[in-house]
RNA sequence: GGUCGAAUGGCCGAGUGGCUAGGCAAAGCUCUGCAAAAGCUUCUACAGCGGUUCGAAUCCGCUUUCGACCUCCA
């Protein structure tokens, strides 16, 4: 087993990763709230925490990934007058509300699945628990810190924090959330009915106009925004599991309340290791709405977006996301995804390379090595950057092998293409790019090339050069290789 | 205002005390009818000012700039 190094935001430091029961591994991720189409911000964590997941695997845990679809709950805006956000959204489009959530969802998975990223163990719904997420309140309940008013459940923070460090996670104190800091004074909906501005609900009461809602032993309702990860987590994973993963924007409120929810019914924390990938920025600003700068995945994809030049495939947004270490911040543009896209390319060209290298009595690169310098990087802290790099020294070795420079024995060739395919293919999950030709189009470019070759043979520059000029203004782009010539579409 | 984090070469982005990643771009070379593609080579940076040290991008202090979060709200 693999010496596996993460980063605790718990406990702040990077510490040896030790299953509570080897060889068993249970990860739960925080999902999307399924009211809107997925954009560039959702992309980052569906795509470390996949690097994770197929670490583990592959360095022999059995991994059970648990991640939920959150489809209640979530307000519309501060206007608002708490109506539940899919209702809302139901509304205006005329939708049952769980067609809005499944709608979402499918759109969800589509991004998923474009970015190779393999599916979850279970991947509950908040709906779906309704029944868990109120037994657990009343758990917390007769524990005595929660508490009942005007239709509400809170947990009551204060008494929470007597026995327990409220704020360890995110590195907060109490005494300073409770003095308010002397900034604008939120109006949050049913303050007046909690015993201190910290507590937060478990359980909201649902006005008439609220579509989603379920009875209750506090009447109707719907749950708050943190209890379904603390219910779905324990009942699938235990009271007490391995990793916790999400979004650095979910440690304060949503993961310290969690963990207050949890202790306090089950009297443990729920999990061992919390790891938080860092934000997404574009082009040095924030993504906002405000700011006009939010892209859609589809988007993205099709590169029809003010601040695209062009589109980009998902393998590339996969590359250049985990050319960045997870807990930074990681910034969109133009350049950068070009230089990524380049740079995938060349990975994936030096597999090809690979394929026809020929062995030899004896080795003259370390093959052992350059995949251990692979290994090391991904078990400090899953430092995907610094794999990539050492990638990026494999290729170089590769292409010195495909000249003649170094050489390389039928087993070390054997070890190397099976470690480069794991590590690019199996653990970082890249693919070639599905090639969206027609056969048709493939054809006529074909001919066009064996045309070309013809030209060339007869000396026939004028026209050899012709049919080059004319497709690559088409967007077609000739390589001239010594297997003969090949193209791409720009 | 509070808490936490970040500032690295033309661009992106690793690196936590000496051995000074990697990608993209650029330049040179190889290949080639020419060009492109591909490959090889080269390019020594760490916000500012102090301090600690034989030695600092890396530790400490201050300054500047930026980001995230600050409770039902993505």
């Amino acid at each position: 087993m693999q010496p596996l190094k993460i980063y605790n935001t718990y406990t702040r430091d990077i510490s040896l990763f030790t299953p509570i029961s080897e060889p068993f591994v249970g990860i739960y991720l925080c999902g999307p709230t399924v009211y809107g189409n997925p954009h560039m911000g959702h992309v980052r964590g569906p795509v470390v925490f996949d690097v994770l997941h197929r670490y583990l695997k592959h360095i022999g845990y059995k991994v059970r990934l648990v991640r939920n679809i959150t489809d209640v709950g979530h307000l519309v805006n501060d206007s608002d007058e708490g109506e539940d956000k899919i209702a809302k959204k139901a509304r205006l489009e005329q939708l049952e509300p769980m067609e809005v959530a499944q709608f979402y969802t499918n759109a969800y998975h589509s991004m998923l699945n474009q970015l190779n990223v393999l599916p979850a163990s279970i991947e509950p719904r908040a709906s779906g628990h309704i029944i868990e997420q109120i037994e657990m309140i009343e758990t917390i309940i007769a524990n005595g810190y929660a508490y009942e008013s005007n239709g509400s459940v809170y947990f009551d923070v204060l008494k929470y924090s007597k026995n327990n460090d409220y704020g360890k996670l995110s590195g907060r104190v109490l005494e300073d959330l409770i003095a308010g800091a002397g900034n604008e004074v939120r109006e949050l909906e049913g303050q007046e009915e909690k015993r201190n501005p910290n507590d937060f609900a478990l359980w909201k009461k649902a006005g008439p106009e609220h579509i989603m809602q379920w009875s209750s032993p506090w009447g109707n309702g719907f749950p708050g925004w943190h209890i379904e990860c603390s219910a779905m987590s324990k009942k699938y994973l235990g009271a007490q599991f391995d990793i916790h993963g999400g979004g650095m924007d979910l440690l304060f409120p949503h993961h310290e309340s969690e963990i207050a929810q949890s202790t306090a019914c089950t009297h443990q924390n729920p999990a061992n290791y919390w790891m938080h990938h860092n934000m997404v920025t574009i082009n040095g600003q924030k993504m906002a709405k405000s700011l006009n700068n939010g892209i859609g995945v589809d988007e993205f994809f099709a590169g029809n977006h003010a601040l695209l030049e062009k589109a980009y495939t998902p393998m590339t947004l996969k590359f250049f996301i985990l050319q960045a270490h997870y807990r930074g911040t990681l910034d969109f543009s133009n350049a950068a995804l070009q230089a990524a896209e380049k740079g995938l390319s060349r990975l994936l060209a030096a597999h090809q390379t690979l394929q026809n290298i020929t062995p030899s009595s004896a080795s003259t690169i370390q093959v052992d090595d350059l995949l251990n310098k692979c290994y090391a990087a991904l078990n400090e802290d899953l430092n995907t950057p610094i794999l990539i790099a050492h990638l990026f020294d494999i290729v170089t070795n590769i292409n010195y092998l495909a000249a003649g420079k170094q050489t390389i024995t039928a087993e070390d060739l054997e070890k190397l293409k099976t470690g480069y395919e794991t590590f690019v293919f199996d653990i970082l999950g890249l693919q070639a790019e599905k090639s969206n030709n027609n056969s048709h189009l493939d054809g006529v470019v074909k001919m066009l090339l064996d045309m070309r070759v013809e030209a060339k043979a007869n000396k026939n520059f004028a026209l050899s050069d012709d049919i080059r000029t004319k497709l690559t203004a088409l967007g077609i782009e000739i390589k001239d290789g010594k297997e003969g010539s090949s193209y791409s579409i720009n």
